[in-house]
DNA sequence: CATTTTAGTTACTTTTAGGTTACTACTTTT
DNA sequence: AAAAGTAGTAACCTAAAAGTAACTAAAATG
């Protein structure tokens, strides 16, 4: 999701800002059950690219919403964890996913 | 929003399939206060361009979530409203909304 | 000394979304 | 006879997002 629509102040296009795109909200709502490896969120999410998860990953970070620590070894170990900002989501997400269950997965 | 996700049973990303994109939220959100003209989006939405606009009004017709009628005048009269799908995202938007105002709009 | 392991990066290509401009249909109004 | 009004469509173009394949660092393991 670009900024173009910026101008116009909707406060649901400024969340989507933040959460919009193929995969944030995949990875998000995989780190609400808890802090994750990087190699533990590719293998959870097949279908995304390591280099798609990377750039996700730093957006996210930039954006507030997670939190990256490297431990100094070797091979290198970085794990990923919802800040308290990227945890506030937790009730956008409660809603989404009730009305994926209800009128999507569900369904079909 | 692609299917390509499809193969992860993600609640939340089969939610943003109906709901992604840059203009969709932010014409479902005006239409929750009622039908409206293609004229009348247009307007209020004034950074889409009118063929993306058919683009998506399409395409969430497609989807359920808009209902459109055509009233066979000259000139043309179509309006858009929600339907009960639509409608039922309701709780979703809310919750977009509040984080958005709280954490975005309101922030800067 | 070759291999494995992890979390990336780089360069390149493809796909998708969105944008621009010009055009149409049909009636009413001037 | 010309212009205005509405809701589009068609052809074309651009930018952004995503994908692919090959490569890297540095230590540990066999």
């Amino acid at each position: 999701m670009t900024n173009s629509n910026e101008d116009i102040k909707c406060p649901v296009a400024s969340t989507l800002k933040f959460i919009g795109g193929k995969w944030k909200t995949v990875i998000l709502y995989y780190l609400t059950s808890g802090k994750k490896r990087f190699g533990e969120i590719a293998v959870r999410i097949p279908t995304i690219s390591r280099k798609v998860l990377t750039q996700q990953l730093k957006e996210l970070e930039r954006d507030g919403l997670i939190f990256k620590e490297q431990y100094k070894e070797i091979p290198p170990r970085v794990e990923y964890s919802l800040t308290d900002l990227g945890k506030s989501l937790n009730l956008v997400f409660k809603e989404m996913s009730n009305w994926g269950l209800e009128n999507v997965l569900n369904k079909k």
